[in-house]
Formats: C-alpha cells, sequence, structure tokens
DNA sequence: CTCTCACATCATCACCCGCTGATACCAGCG
DNA sequence: CGCTGGTATCAGCGGGTGATGATGTGAGAG
C-alpha cells in the first residue's frame, strides 16, 4: 500500500510547544491549568494549540466541574508508529531499486 | 524514558511536499530529476527541500555522473516509529494518571 | 576546448501561522 | 441570583518559511 503518512497529524505534532504538551500527556492526563504551569505558555495560547489537537483527532477532552482534562488518543499515535515502520520497511528495500538515468 | 520525539525531524517532515517526496523514496532511489516529473514542483523548490531533507539527516546523496541521487535513511523513520510506540504505550497508561484539579 | 545540461545556491517577496490582548462563555459558590 | 475563576473564541500583528528568478558550478558531450 503506498500508505502516506497522513501529513495534517505531523503538521500538528511539528510544533515544538505542541509536541511538549503530547508529551505531557502521554504521561498523564492533564487539564489546562496544569499544562499552562508545566509549560509556562499563555492560556490563551495553549488554549489554541489544545483546539488544534483537538480538530486534527490527537487529543479528547473531557470537563471535570469546570476544568476541562484532556488525554491523548492511543491509537492516533500507534498509527503513526505503524506507518512510519511501514516506510522504513519499504526504504530498506529501496536502495536497490534504482531507476535509470534518464 | 521521556523520549520526547525530535520535533526537527518531524517538523520537516510536516510538510506536504516533503512527505510526498519521502513517500516516493520509501519506493525507490530517484535523482532530482525523477523528482522533478513526480511532484511537478520546480527543480529549484525541490531542491530547496532536499537540502532541507538533507540537513535533517532523513536523506542521503550519492552523485551519479551529473545526475544526483537521493535515498532514504531507513533507521531515522524506524527511530520515528520506535519514538511513537513508545508514546503510545504510555499514552494507554496515563489514562488513569490523573493529577487532582488545583 | 567549449558548450550544454543537471543541480545547487542566493536574494527577494509574499503569505501563512503562531503569539497576544480583549472578550465571551460556563460552572460552582456564596 | 450575582460573583468569581477556569476556559474558549476572536481580531490583529509580526516573524518565520516556502516559492520564484537569476546565477554559479561541475561533469559530460561534441
Amino acid at each position: 500500500m503506498l500508505t502516506s503518512v497522513d501529513p495534517d497529524v505531523i503538521r500538528v505534532l511539528g510544533d515544538p510547544l505542541r509536541l511538549q504538551i503530547v508529551t505531557l500527556l502521554a504521561r498523564e492526563t492533564l487539564c489546562t491549568t496544569h499544562l499552562v504551569e508545566e509549560t509556562g505558555a499563555r492560556q490563551t495560547n495553549l488554549s489554541n494549540h489544545m483546539k488544534v489537537l483537538r480538530e486534527a483527532g490527537i487529543v479528547e477532552t473531557e470537563p471535570c466541574g469546570r476544568f476541562t482534562y484532556y488525554k491523548l488518543k492511543p491509537e492516533v499515535l500507534a498509527g503513526l508508529s505503524e506507518q512510519f515502520a511501514a516506510l522504513a520497511d519499504s526504504a530498506r528495500t529501496a536502495t536497490e531499486n534504482k531507476r535509470a538515468c534518464p
């Protein structure tokens, strides 16, 4: 399969702050306040990034009183892992598949 | 390990054109001319992206006469795959690790 | 030797994107 | 209820980034 990885998800994870958020969320479920403390970013900035992550389907929200908890969707990361593994696998055999010079 | 994935590599792969290039190179080793044909992008544009991919350590160049062949470095993709797998694994158990509301 | 082609580099421009401040919304609590 | 605090949304600004054209370099053909 010519499974090209979904560029959107990768682009979303390409931002350093968002990647930090994802790394934090991979350890524990956190709410916005915690993320503000951990990252040092402004709340409004965080909220923006969380929206991006939400729309990319990487995180889920879970309201708890007036707090909003975020947790990762492991299957998305697992999917990425698989797709990269497939690319790596394909790349290993591609070294010999050299198209002729024109 | 709190192996946060390298943001640089991911950001490089976040660009749709570069991801297309990587997908193509995962199938066969190609030179710039082939990539121009396949992607429809300008040569100078391609060369820019190839430079980015080269500096990110994702591809290797192999001169062949006056042509330059590019091939992927599978270990980079494999590393990404592992790191995402680790994140996904960690995320699966993180759902219960909910930090208390402040 | 010279000319041509493949490729890389440089400088420039325009545009997208993330950061910021202001503001609206919603849930508890008194 | 009204107030307070946590969160989301919106408009605007500035910097980073990708696309483009001109130019340089090096290898092979004639």
